[in-house]
DNA sequence: GCCCTTGATTAGAGCGCTTCAACACTTTAT
DNA sequence: ATAAAGTGTTGAAGCGCTCTAATCAAGGGC
């Protein structure tokens, strides 16, 4: 900066004044300025800048996995606002990890950020409490059961309890009873949808016959449970996983059992990610409008940098989708 | 870092050598320093430090497609090798379009990153001199043709050539004549893939029976093709798509049409994401082994960090995985 | 011709940290 | 006892930028 600013024959402040684009700036100098920085190839240094400025305009983006591509569209989501207030954003990865959370949390709070999401994260209750403490975030698509009430934090979540009774409602109208739940083990938004499970179970008269087994947020956790669940008398007719990558999990090892879905059993997934609407898996799942989701997450957190000081929770509308998994249990 | 200075009477240089684990500090003020660090709360900000120091131990990760699983696990290797070298790492979505991947670049050049990996970028010869003289860079998974003679940018890829060609030799074994490529347009790695494909046609004897068609990198590219394809006479009898997703959707518009695979066209991908596992989609395909790739570019970074400065490229090798999307053609 | 206003420019302090040279105090060698 | 060497600690400069307050030049009004 300060060779651009010997250069171009002015003072360093000048030169700032022009790289920020100020109006105040007479349209010769800026045009010297702006010159003698293209021949130096100069390029302003954000750490000097953020130090400086004591702001970084930066959102931190915590994921949950970047392989889920139900993550990765909020992400985009995430992004896209983000451009548009001209936020930068910086992604980290826990990779199905709540201790690498924990760091990344830390590394992301180092880097001074102004905003955190945590997209689908597993931190719980404490953790949140202690991060919320530092810096305004908002959770996305995860949730914590009873809601936490740190008035810091915000959520944005599709209501897993509502779309779990969806599916509930959906496999009973086609005839369904023995109706089996397989869960996302300690995944942030497991409980939710669990309940909503039962919920439904229970208002269909199917209470008793409510049937949850513990599973995991990836195909690979479908694996032993469908062994199990195969190898009991009285097989459930219809199976409503965690999500849609243990849905693909679970049809692989059917399918390997030589039973056949929808024929012999139903299959529902959730989060209606491009995997579900592929012909071949034609799985019928639950739609979250993930784009919107990481929108509002970003609007969340720039409304507590403008001063809101209450927490917000946004729950949007699951949406069922049919397709190919799902029909009448075999007679 | 004041504030913890005095509430623990020393000095700030103090704290910082208690921060940064300096051997020469005594056990008793290290404790001191801890403590009052614990306290208050204290966090460095890395901001300041990176001014400090001079240097950021941040790798610039810029990825093509986040969506795209394959991309989304060679941005875990590069994390994993990073981690594990004590770097950071920060990733930025290009959004599958150039002039955004541009300008994520200034971005990360701006955040003073020590070393670019571009993962699948689809920045072009000219973009990348550009690049390379600001600050060390590697390609991941993706090629110029020709070769880009920069001393300072370098290459990991899977032989994309080699791939093709093992394809079409699995293929010809099989006994196919008319095997059709949707290429990737003008994503980076397709024009390997293409020539890769010709070369094996040319060995094959059926050199006047190849054919190209313009894809793309996703589903939704393949639609148009297929359509097309089955209006004319004389239909290939095994497709060779550019990647996976792409094949997911011929896949997807071959079983709209009632074309049934493999019996009466074979297919095959590339890249072997999980996507291709998935039992109900079987895909046969080339497998690249994403991790190691990721981790080789961290490695090939932190080599130009201390020092090498001639260009390096790692070719891995490619491996056909055969699954149930490719049989001998209809009699 | 003087004062005031307006607009363009700049000096300099400060952002939170690291680091080097200097310093004070011990210990060891002589 | 004294010099030399070693330990642990600190003051102060500096990293590249922003931003406030001060300065300067040029008109305009009286």
């Amino acid at each position: 900066m300060e060779d651009v600013a010997e250069r171009a024959d002015v003072s360093r402040a000048l030169v700032s004044l022009v790289i920020n684009g100020s109006p105040k700036v007479s349209e010769q100098k800026r045009r010297r300025v702006l010159e003698a920085a293209r021949a130096l190839g100069y390029r302003p240094n954000l750490m000097a800048r953020s130090l400086a400025q004591q702001r970084t305009r930066i959102i931190g983006v915590l994921v949950n996995d970047l392989r889920n591509p139900f993550f990765a569209e909020v992400v985009e989501g995430v992004e896209t606002a983000a451009e548009s207030d001209e936020f930068g954003i910086v992604v980290l990865n826990g990779r199905r990890d709540r201790v690498r959370e924990l760091a990344a949390v830390e590394t992301l709070v180092q880097l001074q950020v102004e905003g955190l999401a945590l997209v689908g994260t597993q931190l719980d209750r404490d953790d949140l409490a202690e991060v919320a403490d530092i810096v305004p975030a908002v959770m996305v698509a995860s949730d914590l059961v009873g809601s936490l009430d740190h008035h810091r934090v915000d959520a944005i979540v599709t209501d897993g309890r509502r779309g779990a009774e969806l599916v509930v409602e959906h496999l009973t109208a086609l005839g369904h009873e023995r109706i089996l739940h397989i869960d996302g083990a300690s995944n942030a938004s497991a409980a939710e949808r669990r309940q909503g499970y039962l919920r439904g179970m229970e208002a269909a008269g199917l209470g008793d016959r409510a049937d949850v087994r513990t599973g995991g947020d990836d195909e690979a956790a479908a694996f032993a449970v469908i062994d199990e669940i195969l190898a009991e008398p009285d097989a459930p007719t219809a199976i409503f996983a965690f999500n849609d990558l243990l849905a693909a999990g679970v049809l692989d090892r059917l399918d390997d059992a030589g039973v056949s879905v929808p024929a012999d059993v139903s299959l529902v997934g959730f989060d209606n990610t491009f995997i579900a609407a592929l012909h071949h898996l034609a799985l019928t799942t639950v739609n979250q409008p993930r784009l919107t989701m990481g929108e509002m997450a970003v609007a969340a957190l720039l409304e507590r940098l403008n001063g809101r000081d209450e927490p917000v929770r946004h729950t949007l509308d699951p949406e069922l989708v049919v397709r190919g998994t799902t029909g009448p249990p075999p007679s």
